[in-house]
DNA sequence: TTTACTTTGCGTCAACAAAACACAAAGTAA
DNA sequence: TTACTTTGTGTTTTGTTGACGCAAAGTAAA
């Protein structure tokens, strides 16, 4: 190494979101629809160049904010990608983050470069451009795997929710069903989940009941040395 | 996102690698000791500078084998470090990668710069320049994650090695001990293993019998859909 | 109001996996 | 021989998971 930076040439760094929410019984990504060359017309993760002056989270946010109008999401590190050839334009290494969100609690906001935004069905994805199939598909095992661990589900429902909504969403997840009996046993028996006293209506049966994610009580169970399993 | 790249800033980029090494029942990593600023006369990480016709990977492995006379080992992308102030020359990300080396395997070549290379026990480390610790503490929490559901802890031992050897490993990396017997019967059982015939002769009681991992075999178990679990 | 139907909440039981522990066999050291 | 250490295997106890039964609480229709 030597000190003077400037002699080594540099490569470009964009940092890239996929955003996952789910809707209506979907799991979906948000999807921009690209305007410019390269990857024109192709439909591409919400990504941009990274900053000098900002992070990797903050600049996820400015990016989320300024291209879709939400702010506030829970945010990790996935995966950086490399590889020579995944840009036209050059050397552009992407440092990938995913989010989760709850689509009913925020309205997209187009960003004024006016693309096309929409959440796309990961069941049914249009072709993408650059390398973000590959981006979309490492970041859906990963919640498929992070999901049996952490609690991290939460973010993508509404603040109460009924155990049967839950797992519906874990079983999209994991893309496997699972014993509606045993979930809910186990569910209950972690104590992450606080009663509201609430009650699901208007449906064709006996109501739920509905609970919401008790964080407090997690960070004590955890502090304790609880493990969260489903 | 525009067509031309040049207008943006971009940051400096390193590999950095975590590379583990296990002897005489101690879990160790690769440190070299700087000469030049910034953190001279302190011990770091094997890194340098990513060029940009190179991935990550042969980048670790040119730096693994230009500053250490490392090649062939395992690799694995560990998390990309992105935070300001991170490196005093100014914005320098760091995509990290850790590494698995069996110490007796190969001889270290100190580099051309001829800095001091040292295995550094966990259990001891100096202190570090840059962000290195936190990139260490990573890597390790990673390793002992990842040794659980899959058998890469093998890359540190010789081809040879007893169920007593390999159990004293996994208690390093794990930081916690196990039952003997348990253990014994839990690796045997998961059929990834195949004896030598040899046993480890010159010790002061009974000689174990010798096995070697059969990559094999655990690829195919791996095809039937089966679990690698310690 | 009765009956049929759907979904919820809770319980049971068997199968399997993990943890704890007993012990003989195979070597070395005195 | 005897004492000692470590290895290889077995058994028992405990805990977890998966499969499934069923009454309760609602809606819809007769």
């Amino acid at each position: 190494m030597n000190n003077d930076l400037s002699q080594y040439p540099r490569p470009s760094v964009t940092v890239d979101c996929v955003v996952f929410g789910y809707d209506t019984q979907q799991l979906s990504v948000l999807l921009l629809h690209r305007k410019e060359e390269p990857f024109a017309n192709h439909w591409t993760l919400l990504g941009g160049f990274l900053r000098l002056d900002e992070t990797f989270e903050v600049a996820a946010e400015r990016i989320l904010s300024s291209k879709a109008g939400l702010a506030g999401l829970y945010l990790e590190q996935l995966y950086t990608f490399g590889s020579l050839d995944r840009d036209p334009r050059g050397r552009v290494l992407a440092v990938s983050y995913f989010a989760l969100v709850n689509p009913r609690q925020y309205n997209l906001v187009v960003g004024n470069m006016a693309h096309d935004l929409r959440w796309c069905p990961l069941s049914d994805l249009p072709t993408l451009g650059f390398d973000h199939h590959h981006i979309i598909e490492l970041a859906r095992r990963r919640l498929a795997s992070k999901v049996t661990y952490q609690p991290v589900g939460f973010e993508l429902l509404n603040e109460k929710f009924t155990i049967t909504e839950l797992q519906d969403l874990y079983e999209r997840i994991l893309g496997q069903s699972l014993d509606r009996r045993n979930f809910y046993k186990k569910i209950m028996a972690s104590g992450i989940l606080k009663a509201t006293g609430e009650r699901r209506e208007g449906l064709k049966s006996r109501p739920a009941e509905m609970f919401a994610f008790d964080k407090t009580r997690y960070e004590q169970l955890i502090e304790e040395g609880f493990q969260f399993k489903i």
